[in-house]
DNA sequence: AGCACGCCGACT
DNA sequence: GTCGGCGTGCTC
């Protein structure tokens, strides 16, 4: 039939057209509207839903892109073309999504099990707030000369007169500016000789030179960066790992890339771990390029946004930089993606629609043939193996930039150099605090753990204070007063009595926390000028800018911080770096517990010795003789990534295996537990897949709810979405269970 | 997800 | 008698 050579969503039955709309709402897949002229894939349109309405867009009507296994079940049964609703608008004036981008969602959807309608939220929270609403609207004169016929009144004078001074114009400007009334530009309007615009158009018209202040490269850096731009300038899919010791001015090779994207007029996406980060690249990518790159992350305020937006999608903007779901964004012609630090835990979204960012930064680039530059001092296993497959390209970087050198690195054994009982600083690290005071540099004390105290103790009954709705400790947080969970909202006043025993002022504070860091290095170094910094003091980006002042005006002597202090900062007048304790993070039995140690621990040692004076690292350590710290003393993470990697190959542990976790979850024991029984018993079997569990998963009460977790691990030739699709299709729909699945999950939390 | 409908308990 | 708790089911 004619009928059915039409794509559906363009077919032609009865009045009007079918359309295959997704809407943000966890569905299988799009659903179908009816519409009296036919729309484009990619349109955003308004759409009844229930009693609401929503903002969704014209889907594709078959995901054919996708590899069969990964497609979502095809729906049920179409519905009647009579039933079908209406939609009840179209976004006139926002950009459609792009195809790419609408392949992109498909895929993210299909390969975390995510509903696409969620997937799609993502890249809605935008535009879908646009709504029915007209964009800022102004007047332009038609080019041309003004017809004869024109009957030039004085006030129709006027208004060209205001139009010169300022154009475009709104209509309220126009008016005020010539006294000629609304009516008059209306009838201008009419007549042919001004010309609707959008008036948020002229905001972005910026262009960034990439030749506006070239660097100085060493001859490393140069071939670095002439590769990376032969990358660019390809126009097919390809990865480079551009690997380099912090201070190696990894940023500075890879703006050259950025400039090469630049030239041929495609758009550049750079990822950064955390949004903090931000106005630091910002200035840099400023003093190379003339402009500032649009910036891109979740608390950005409505009106930039939108703007944001619409200049993405429209080309007006070339370079973005920002956090993971700048990936969602519309490029109309992208053509690179940086992912900066891409060994990062923080790419991993963990809540609702999980994903990885680096992973899916890949799959972006691929779907617009473009090419990706991983950035990192410390590459994640995922990439070296990509490298020694020969799938992903390796540019390295040896040597520091400029003079500095790399810091040196010891070990100081806390069990027999460590401090008294009740501190933790030992002597020898406070011995080189003050050196470092008297020759006037700074220090940084790393801690990653927030608060004053991990677990409060009652010394008369032993009770540990813990949070009513997770299995874990409540941790004191001394400076607002209050006991918190780290795993959910809940926080109580600080007690001066157990609530298990009674017993008055019998609470002990267990272990260190930053606070508590703070207090002992204040105790020590009275006359020092301190600084914390913690994600949860600093939580807005100026309070984070103010404390990078302090340290760059040379305002504080010792630097007391938590993962945040960690990132890529440059303090050239940090000399020493402490790490409280670097066993923190090595327990709790995580497949990357070692390498994300490793990671983390080289990126703060990173940050001593940057400028002209040399850098040293004391690392407090019980466990001298794990092979991370080996690795660090002897500076070799080559050799520990072999290491690790022969612990994983065996098995078919990630990346040489594929894993996805599945938590059952139940606000009753018994009920997760029974489910993941159920579950277990019902696991696909066969060669190279095998599934783990059920067992408690880590944290085995959150929220309210207990959780037990299997996990399924495959052989990397095998697909897991399938597996996972009909296993849990399968699976009784319980009332109060639930099951969450995180296909190759990063946090075993 | 978000919303309505529906069926049970403690209040004006 | 009603307000409101959240269990269940539906949305093209």
């Amino acid at each position: 039939m004619a009928e059915n050579s039409l794509p559906p969503h363009s077919r032609r039955m009865g009045a009007g057209h079918r359309l295959s709309v997704l809407v943000p709402r966890p569905f299988d897949g799009p659903l179908d509207y009816r519409s009296d002229r036919p729309l484009a894939p990619g349109t955003l349109v308004r759409v009844p839903l229930g009693r609401q309405e929503l903002t969704g867009c014209v889907w594709d009507s078959q995901p054919s892109h996708l590899p069969v296994d990964f497609r979502p079940p095809s729906k049920g049964r179409v519905i009647a073309f009579e039933k079908l609703r209406f939609i009840t608008g179209v976004l006139e004036h926002v950009p459609p999504l792009p195809e790419d981008l609408r392949r992109f969602i498909d895929w993210v959807a299909a390969y975390g099990l995510s509903a696409p309608g969620m997937v799609l939220a993502i890249a809605l929270r935008a535009p879908a707030q646009a709504g029915n609403m007209k964009p800022a609207m102004g007047w332009v004169r038609k080019a041309g000369p003004l017809p004869d016929s024109l009957r030039l009144t004085p006030a129709r004078k006027a208004v060209l007169a205001a139009l010169e001074s300022r154009s475009p114009s709104s209509t309220a400007m126009l008016s005020e500016e010539s006294g000629a009334s609304a009516a008059v530009i209306r009838g201008l309007a009419n007549a042919g000789i001004l010309e609707e615009c959008l008036m948020e158009a002229s905001s972005f018209t910026e262009r960034a030179d990439p030749d506006h202040a070239p660097p100085i490269l060493s001859d490393e850096q140069a071939e670095a960066a002439e590769a990376l731009v032969a990358g660019v300038e390809e126009r097919a899919f390809n990865v480079t790992l551009l690997e380099g010791v912090t201070g190696s001015g990894k940023t500075e090779v890879y703006f050259e890339a950025v400039a090469a994207c630049l030239k041929q007029g495609r758009q550049v996406l750079v990822l950064l771990p955390e949004i903090v980060l931000t106005a630091q690249w910002t200035d840099r990518f400023e003093r190379r390029f003339g402009i500032r790159p649009a910036i891109w992350h979740s608390e950005l305020g409505q009106k930039t946004r939108r703007e944001t937006w619409c200049a993405i999608a429209e080309g007006r903007q070339q370079v973005v930089v920002g956090a993971r779901s700048a990936l969602f964004l519309p490029f109309a012609h992208l053509g690179l993606v940086v992912v900066d630090e891409e060994h990062e835990n923080t790419y991993k979204q963990e809540e609702g629609v999980l994903y990885h960012g680096r992973d899916m930064a890949i799959v972006r680039a691929r779907l617009v043939q473009g090419a990706v530059i991983l950035a990192s001092a410390t590459p994640s296993m995922e990439t070296l193996v990509n490298v020694q497959k020969g799938r992903f390209r390796h540019e390295v970087l040896e040597a520091r930039h400029g003079t500095a050198q790399m810091p040196e690195i010891s070990l100081i054994d806390m069990k027999e150099n460590g401090p008294e009982r009740g501190q933790f600083l030992s002597p020898l690290l406070c011995e080189s605090i003050e050196e470092r005071m008297k020759a006037g540099e700074q220090s940084m004390l790393f801690l990653n753990r927030r608060g004053y105290a991990p677990m409060t103790i009652c010394r008369a009954c032993g009770h540990r204070l813990q949070c009513p709705h997770c299995s874990a400790w409540m941790v004191e947080h001394r400076r607002r007063r209050i006991l918190a969970c780290h795993h959910c909202e809940y926080t109580q006043p600080l007690i001066s009595s157990c609530s298990a025993c009674g017993a008055q002022d019998s609470l002990v504070p267990i272990g260190p926390g930053v606070e508590r860091i703070h207090e002992e290095a204040q105790a020590r170094f009275p006359d020092a000028r301190l600084l914390s910094m913690a994600s949860d003091t600093l939580t807005s980006p100026t309070a984070m800018e103010e404390a990078v002042r302090k340290i760059s005006n040379k305002e504080v002597d010792l630097i007391i911080g938590t993962q945040v202090v960690a990132k890529g900062w440059h303090f050239p007048d940090l000399t020493l770096v402490g790490v409280v304790d670097a066993d923190l993070g090595l327990g709790g039995g995580d497949l990357r517990a070692a390498e994300r140690t490793m990671q983390l621990l080289h990126q703060v040692a990173g940050r001593a010795g940057r400028g002209t004076k040399p850098g040293q690292v004391m690392l407090q350590s019980y466990a001298g003789d794990h092979p991370v710290m080996k690795a660090l003393l002897a500076n070799d993470f080559i050799s520990f990534m072999e290491q690790e990697a022969a612990q994983r190959r065996p098995g078919f542990w990630p990346p040489y295996g594929r894993l996805a976790a599945v938590i059952v979850s139940a606000p009753k024991e018994r009920q997760a537990e029974e489910l993941a029984r159920l579950l277990a018993m019902h696991a696909p079997r066969g060669e190279g897949i095998q599934v783990l569990g059920p067992a408690p998963a880590p944290l085995a009460l959150l929220r309210d709810r207990y959780r037990f977790r299997l996990l399924l691990r495959t052989r990397r030739d095998i697909a897991l979405q399938p597996l996972l699709r009909r296993w849990l299709d399968g699976a009784p729909r319980k009332n109060d269970a639930r099951i969450d699945v995180d296909v190759d999950p990063v946090s075993f939390m």
